[in-house]
RNA sequence: CGGGCUGUGGCGCAGUUUGGUAGCGCGAUUGCUUCGGGAGUAAUAGGCCGCAGGUUCAAAUCCUGUCAGCCCGACCA
């Protein structure tokens, strides 16, 4: 490609709104666009290096055994009633009518559309297991989308669904594509961890999540340097703490006032955090969105609560539990906030961490402004309607599997597996008949990847101060030959021979042949990142070029015919 | 959803307090000089100041409403 002829366009100045290294560089080197909130177009260097990414995807499910095809982004409501994710999808589902009024929503996500295939097309045993996958893009009304390819609203997601006999034939093809993802992510040069994960609003049983690592990940892992555990932050399991025993003491009432924070009172009593209950009140919404219930949840004083935990207990979508206000918690509690406690409480759901239930004597709101409560237990003061582990894991803390402390990372969601089980078949009816005639539910696995996710995980992670460094695998070109003079007929001719050169070997290549100066054509190479510059300057008419990677410093003058050897060694390495 | 900030040529911003004919830098076009790390110079083009309404002789500026964008929070009982 010619680049006095490519649709290309580089900004100096960084755009007000981009924050993170792969905004910013990506619009810089105008490879993306962005149209509205959350909403990017790709020019076509960003769209050649989205293609590499999806050939990589592609190669490596076909290795696998899935299949492509590709359903339509305009999905009917009736299959989302069907699974019962019209109501418990929410607010990120992007809802629209026909002119009849008809309702529609452009799919965040497949399986309604997979399973409705699969259910017509399979009846016997003997068609199973069948894997297929699409890339396409997906469409969801993020509350917040933020830094420019990482969480927008209308995404490319390649998305992989598997069918099964019985959780066995699950258990293999979740391995096959575990195994499937790892290749992907390593050939796209990314440092990434597989790590467990929470289904979330797909649901099923086992997911794992890869995770680029990278800070400005919004994605947040626990993970364990001396054993296997690798979890996020809100799947990660914690280990209770069991006091020392002790003796139940009679419960008191004691006047603690103006003291509504958990620092407050344990500072006003002179007690350790680990001796207080700390309370949060929530109320629920049924699936009119009217308000049907409130949940209070008791941790410990020090500990935090894990929001995914708790929605996982009451098994309730994200969207029906909101943080209730005075107003709802006077409601419950009789009394102002601040003062809540377990003892007495009623109409309303108590939901207990799992390792309360073995601290003795606890100071705890008595449901009463200005008083506390100490020497509270549980079973003779107060039971829960749900005790389990509700605590978030934080860094340090014992690990779940071996309990030496825990490390913390931040990463970049880039692909997810789920175990789906029987959930949308059972609901959607999709089953198939065994060698006696009788019918079951195909056992369903799903798996995602973020493409145009990966691209931006792929540039913060592989960046410098004066642009992207493509990994040549997913580079929009493998080499660009900056023509430091192009009106200069010696340095021309040779840059053109090099460039038919490369060409013909299969290399795709960019002749930077702009009527710019030479600074201009160096500083835009670097900014698009290309990972090989062959320059053809002043020692053209000795054959002589430099050759110098992107992700190095040491640049080389050698002749264009080493040059050009040298470079197809490199591109057949990737 | 809650809180804060911002909308002024393609991009980045000033001007708004104290109403009075819209400015700067980058970019673009043309000429000359320059030419190996985002050149210099001269000239030119480009904006009903997000939108709607109001106050006023007069509104980018004041008032009301509205839309859009960005940031922060979602851990507090």
């Amino acid at each position: 490609m010619r680049m006095s002829k490519m649709h290309f366009k580089t900004l100096r100045e960084v755009p007000a709104e981009a924050e993170i290294p792969s905004h910013i560089l990506l619009t810089r080197a105008g490879m993306i666009r962005k149209l509205v909130s959350g909403v990017y177009g790709f020019m076509p260097l960003g769209w050649r290096t989205l293609r590499k990414i999806e050939q990589i995807v592609r190669e490596e499910m076909d290795a696998a055994g899935s299949q492509e095809i590709l359903m339509s982004a305009l999905q009917p409501s009736e299959l989302w009633e069907e699974s019962g994710r019209w109501y418990q999808y929410g607010p990120e589902l992007f809802r629209l009518k026909d002119r009849n009024d008809r309702q529609f929503c452009l799919g965040p996500t497949h399986e309604e559309i997979f399973t409705d295939i699969v259910r017509s097309d399979i009846s016997s045993w003997r068609q199973l297991p069948q894997n297929l996958y699409q890339i396409q893009h997906k469409y969801r009304d993020e509350a917040r989308p933020r830094f420019g390819l990482m969480r927008s609203r209308e995404f490319i997601m390649k998305d992989a669904y598997s069918f099964d006999l019985d959780e066995a034939g699950l258990d293999k093809s979740y391995q096959d594509m575990y195994d499937a993802y790892t290749k992907v992510f390593t050939r796209c040069g990314l440092t990434f961890r597989p790590v467990e994960a929470d289904s979330g609003a797909i649901g099923g049983s086992n997911s794992h999540e890869f995770t680029a690592l990278s800070e400005v990940g919004e994605s947040e892992i626990a993970y364990c340097e001396n054993c296997d555990m690798a979890a996020t932050s809100e799947r990660a399991a914690c280990v209770d703490e069991v006091p020392a025993d002790e003796e139940m003491l009679a419960m008191e009432k004691v006047h603690t006032p103006g003291t509504k924070t958990i620092e407050e009172v344990c500072d006003f009593l002179k007690l350790p955090k680990e001796k207080s209950i700390k309370a949060l009140l929530f109320v629920t919404y049924d699936e009119n969105y009217e308000q049907n219930g409130y949940v209070a949840a008791f941790i410990r004083g020090d500990r935090e609560l894990n929001m995914t935990k708790l929605i996982n207990a009451l098994d309730i979508p994200e969207h029906a539990i909101e943080f209730a206000d005075e107003k709802a918690m006077g409601a419950v509690t009789g009394a102002v906030g601040g003062f809540t406690g377990p003892v007495g409480l009623h109409d309303c759901t108590i939901v207990v961490d799992s390792e309360l239930p073995a601290h003795k004597n606890m100071c705890a709101g008595a449901c009463e402004e200005d008083h506390h409560l100490i020497n509270v237990n549980y079973g003779r003061d107060y039971e829960g309607d749900i005790v389990t582990d509700l605590k978030l894991l934080k860094e340090g803390d014992p690990c779940p599997c071996c309990g030496k402390p825990v490390k913390y990372a931040r990463g970049i969601e880039v692909g997810q597996v789920f175990k789906l089980g029987t959930k949308y078949s059972k609901a959607m009816g999709a089953t198939y008949k065994d060698d006696n005639q009788q019918d079951h539910d195909i056992v369903m696995g799903c798996y995602g990847i973020g493409v145009t996710r990966t691209m931006a995980a792929i540039v913060e992670q592989h960046h410098d101060d004066n642009g992207i460094i493509w990994p040549m695998a997913v580079a929009p070109y493998h080499v660009i030959i900056t023509l430091v003079k192009q009106d200069d007929e010696v340095q021309a001719g040779v840059a053109e021979s090099l460039y038919q050169e490369l060409t013909s070997k299969g290399a795709e290549v960019l002749l930077d042949d702009r009527k710019e100066r030479p600074g201009v054509k160096f500083k835009d190479a670097d900014l698009i990142g290309i990972p090989v510059r062959i320059t053809v300057g002043r020692d053209a008419a000795d054959g002589v070029v430099e050759f110098k990677e992107r992700a190095k410093e040491e640049n080389e003058k050698i002749t264009a015919e080493e040059a050009a050897a040298k470079a197809l060694a490199l591109i057949a390495a990737k």
